[in-house]
DNA sequence: TTCATCATTATGTAGGACAAAATAAAAATA
DNA sequence: TATTTTTATTTTGTCCTACATAATGATGAA
């Protein structure tokens, strides 16, 4: 299949520089050895001398890794493996404006996936002190048509939603998607026109919360993002 | 509501050094000038004049945006604003070993919910040349029961199903969680012995999506991943 | 024994130097 | 004049040295 992206296919050409080796090295390293949260790497001159690099190029590989939460470092105790921060790597680069249409459409794909698939995880784990919380934000919601609140509801909304799963991640994750889930759908608003609504709303999606089973809300939330489906169809 | 998890509740104290002050101020100053895949980058001595630091440091901080993809550079031409990939970080910190055991629970989950929540854009996007494919693999899966095979063939089959939604970021990000989750099977494995397996098979699975419908199929697809639906009830 | 002081050590930051590559400018050739 | 070759320049990549800083351990004084 040809691809619509070709620098996706294609390697880039990367004119590896030493802090890319030592990076990967590093990474591997600590991979054979087991290394586990809370040890202790060795130096940086150690490092340096034996990869034979300098330990410039050695500060900016750890650099790096310290970005991603990988490792701590404070003077004179050394620096030690860290449990890295999972998404932190995801949240930096989470920018509507420099990431490529194809993959920022991937993305909203991805989120869709992700509200149908919330279902079951939601009756698992959801609690009447949720309910209570989803039924203030819907309450609230009601007579704002204004484009600013809609979309201030909406958020909270399925923010809370996420949030009901108890998967941190989940909802950090959520989170980083929202900007370009709104980017994506106002950049096709101006193209195509103000986006129609599902047929189910906020208020419908609670109330199968609160009586229905899994299958009747996946059904409503396929419904509530009907007009999203549509769109991806094209 | 008490968290099991202090260290994601409570903020680290962060003895933040001149590159992470520099790397934030660098990836602030990008987004307020709106700067393009393309647009060039002013010069790490000019920058460094600018932030009074060092040179050193500024190229900490480059070095970390460069390894995300963000920025690309060549002698003489200098720095230039690149696309990143949106899963380099990602791929990076994803290993079972280091992660904490809450994220891991997170990230099992979540594989889940993208599951469950797949039919939809698999029904608008599969092809009868997919379907053939699948076919293959199932047909190749047949009386393998050894635990080596059967894991091979279930990333295959998924895999398969991941690939079709055409969905490259999709797919990428599936194929990371796949150590997460085999970790996490595993593990559980020790404990409670091995798991069942699920009622429904790849092979109904695929029956499914040829005669059925998104909500058939997604059926399926809960009864196939019920195991692991029990355990995440408790 | 306890507290204060000092020495040590590893990271953090600064600055200078030069190599290498890519470009621009200048010179030489057809 | 047009084109190729050579030279100069510029910017990143790498190395080195030096010192500040903070945490630790050792030493010595009360």
């Amino acid at each position: 299949m040809a691809s619509k992206n070709l620098s996706k296919d294609i390697e880039k050409i990367a004119p590896s520089t030493m802090a890319d080796v030592v990076e990967t090295r590093l990474r591997e390293y600590l991979k054979r050895k087991a290394f586990k949260p809370g040890d202790a790497l060795p130096k940086e001159l150690e490092l340096a001398e034996a990869l034979d690099v300098s330990r410039n190029v050695v500060r900016e590989a750890l650099s790096r890794l310290r970005m991603l939460g990988m490792i701590e470092s404070r003077k004179k105790r050394g620096m030690v493996l860290a449990e890295p921060d999972i998404l932190g790597g995801f949240e930096r680069v989470m920018d509507p404006l420099i990431l490529d249409q194809n993959t920022l459409q991937d993305l909203f794909e991805l989120r869709l996936v992700l509200e149908m698939g919330l279902a079951d995880v939601l009756y698992t784990r959801m609690t009447d002190k949720d309910l209570k919380e989803l039924e203030q934000i819907v309450g609230k919601e009601i007579n704002k048509v204004q484009k600013p609140f809609k979309v201030k509801y909406e958020i909270a909304f399925h923010g809370k939603l996420y949030q009901m799963t108890g998967n941190e991640t989940f909802m950090r994750f959520q989170n980083m998607l929202l900007p370009v889930f709104e980017y994506v759908v106002s950049e096709e608003a101006k193209i195509n026109g103000e986006a129609k609504v599902g047929k189910v709303t906020h208020r419908d999606l609670l109330e199968l919360l609160k009586t229905g089973g899994p299958e009747d809300f996946r059904q409503g939330m396929k419904e509530h993002l009907s007009p999203h489906f549509e769109r991806m169809k094209r």
